[in-house]
This record gives structure tokens, C-alpha cells and sequence, in this order.
DNA sequence: GTGTATCTATCTAGTGATAGGTAGGTAGCA
DNA sequence: TGCTACCTACCTATCACTAGATAGATACAC
């Protein structure tokens, strides 16, 4: 594989573990069998890293709901398809959503990367107010600021005290209110 | 005031802007004043203070449930004031929960840290939970639970986006389940 | 009261470890 | 030949943390 993605992946992996500044050259370098100097021929500098990465995820987050939206026309579908992101994200790979994690700590992070998260939230908040508008519910904005808040909550309190039932009590939430 | 209530002050304000492993000794002391060493002679590892720190948020929260609780006796009311401390927090202080702050950085923190944030969203769910019983809804540890990631992740994805009617949202989400 | 011992909270000065980052070299490949 | 992707070797800054000294307050014995 690629270096550059398979530093991206490693530093993706931790960083949602443990936030960005926990995360060095030298743990990821040390994973990928090579020396942490190396790293800085692909990211020169660790703010270089933290944009590629959440820049790398905000896309594929778009794509993947071009991808829903392309192939289910049922607004209360898409919305389900969505909420399906974050529960296979959490259930089956135990991650919470980067930019969650990361806007966590967002005053202390690089501008760069702050931006991109801000960028992330804004994107998935506008794509979710298209489909609550299409389901006719009278406050779409808030509905899509409402399910995103509580996708993003849910997966950090589930994650930390191990609960899953913490993330499927938000589902269940989401989906009910779909009718 | 009293030295190591101020170090606490200056820790807690830090770690919920930046998260736990951005805050450093030199920085809080230089706040203060004083010596970076000095800070050991109160709280000799970082650990301590992290722990100190959680433990004295949790005891603080759980002190104001009880003075709602014994102010208030309408369980919709309890749950509007619950509300009311996170909104007072995040847009009086601009400042975001403690415990979802340091939740998102869980594996990466001292276990004794960790420990106590599990605990902080322990007691939080069961006293919601008691507030939904209270209410007659059917299933009230799903609404405590839901609640309380709504919170949490509103006052995240809120903040991150400099942008309170996220935060307002999930508020009225909140407000308007209660009838 | 005075002298003495102790305690508190800070200081100076330093430790070893680790952080991000750089300079310059090199093996292999197009 | 030049480019890619790594290397060795190093730098400086910062990290948490420690040892030992000290000034000032407090407590107690005489």
C-alpha cells in the first residue's frame, strides 16, 4: 500500500482513539516499521497530517452520501442510511467519528484543521436538512442539527463507558422520530 | 484564593477548550504566577490533577442534581434545569462539559481519568432516568440516555462550529419531547 | 516573650524522555 | 540522470517530574 495513505490510516485510527495531540511521528512511524523522520518527507509538518486527515475524511463522509443519496430516493431511507455510517463505524471498528473527537479539542488544534471540521459539520448538517425538508417536517435545520448533535454525543458516551446501549438508545431516538 | 483550587480552575478551564493532553504544568503556572514545580507540590503527577480534577466536576454536578431535586419537584421542570446548566455553561463560559471533552479522548488518559468520566455519565443517565420514570414515559433510561448525548454532543459540534443555534436545537429537541 | 522546631508554599536547578522538525546521504528504480 | 522514499544523525524545545534550598508563617516549650 501507499505510505502515505498507510500513515493517513494509522494516524485516522489513533487520533480517534485519543484525540490529536496524543497521537506523535514516532508511534506512527514505529507502527509502520520505519523511522519517524520519514514521515516528514510525506506530512513535513504534523499540522500537514491533521488537514490531509480530517480534509481525506470530510471527502470520503461526502462521498459516501452522494453514494446513499445516488442509489435510495426515500428521504427516511437516506436519513437510516446515514445513521448506519456511525453504527458500523462504532459497533464494528469501535471508532468514534474524527471530527467528533477532534472538535473536541478544536481550540487547540491547528487553524487548518479546525476549518475542516467546521467544514465537516456544516456539510453533514445540509445534507441532513435536505432530507428532513423532503419528509415535510416544519423545522428541517433543526432536525438535522438535532440528529447530527446527538450521532456525534452518543458515540463519544457510548465509546468511553462502553456501552453501546448509550448509541442505541440515540438510533432508536433518530429512527422514531422518522415515524 | 486557595492555591490548589486555583491550579483546578486553570486546569478545568484549559482541558475543556483543548482537551487533557494539551494542557501542560508550565502553562497553568505561568498563568498563576509561579513556578511550573510548585504545581507538583499540590498535585505531584498529572494524573493527580486529572483526577482531582473529574472527580471534583462529578461531585459538583451530582451537588447540583440534588439542589434541583430538592428545589424542584416537577420532574419536567428537574429535566428543563438539567438543560439549563449545560446552555448556562456553554453560552455564558463558552465552555463545553468536562467530561465530553475528556469522553472523546478516553483511551488515551490515565485510567484513574477515565474511571471518572464512566461514573460522571453514570450518575447523569440514572438521574435522568429517574426524571423520565417520574414523567410516565415508557422507556425512560433510552430518554435519559439520549438526553444526555444530545447535550454533550450539541455543546461538541457547537462549539466547534462557533454556531449556538446547534446548541439551541438540541435544546428544543429536548424541551418539546417533555409535552 | 524568646527561642526552637515544624510546616507550607514556593523557589532554583536540574533530570531523562519525548516532541516535532531538519540536513544530508543513499539505494533502487524510471 | 534524476526522482522517490527511505535512512542516519542530529537539533532545539518542551514535557513531566525530582531534589534540595529557602522565606515566612505557625505552634510550642521554657
Amino acid at each position: 500500500m501507499d505510505s502515505a495513505t498507510q500513515i493517513l490510516d494509522i494516524a485516522e485510527r489513533r487520533m480517534r482513539q485519543t484525540g490529536y495531540n496524543a497521537v506523535s511521528y514516532r508511534d506512527i512511524a514505529a507502527e509502520m516499521g520505519i523511522k519517524s523522520a520519514s514521515l516528514h518527507y510525506h506530512f513535513p509538518k504534523k499540522e500537514d497530517l491533521g488537514a490531509a486527515l480530517t480534509q481525506r475524511y470530510s471527502d470520503n463522509f461526502a462521498g459516501a452520501l452522494q453514494h446513499i443519496a445516488s442509489r435510495e430516493k426515500n428521504p427516511k431511507n437516506r436519513i437510516k442510511a446515514f445513521v448506519d455510517i456511525y453504527s458500523v463505524e462504532l459497533k464494528q471498528r469501535g471508532l468514534v467519528c474524527l471530527c467528533a473527537v477532534l472538535g473536541a479539542e478544536t481550540e487547540g488544534l491547528p487553524e487548518r484543521v479546525s476549518d475542516e471540521i467546521k467544514i465537516f459539520f456544516d456539510k453533514n448538517i445540509d445534507w441532513l436538512t435536505q432530507q428532513y425538508e423532503a419528509l415535510g417536517k416544519d423545522t428541517p435545520a433543526e432536525n438535522a442539527k438535532t440528529a447530527l448533535s446527538l450521532l456525534s454525543g452518543a458515540m463519544i458516551v457510548s465509546a468511553s463507558s462502553d456501552d453501546n446501549s448509550i448509541f442505541d438508545a440515540a438510533v432508536s431516538s433518530i429512527t422514531k422520530a422518522l415515524g
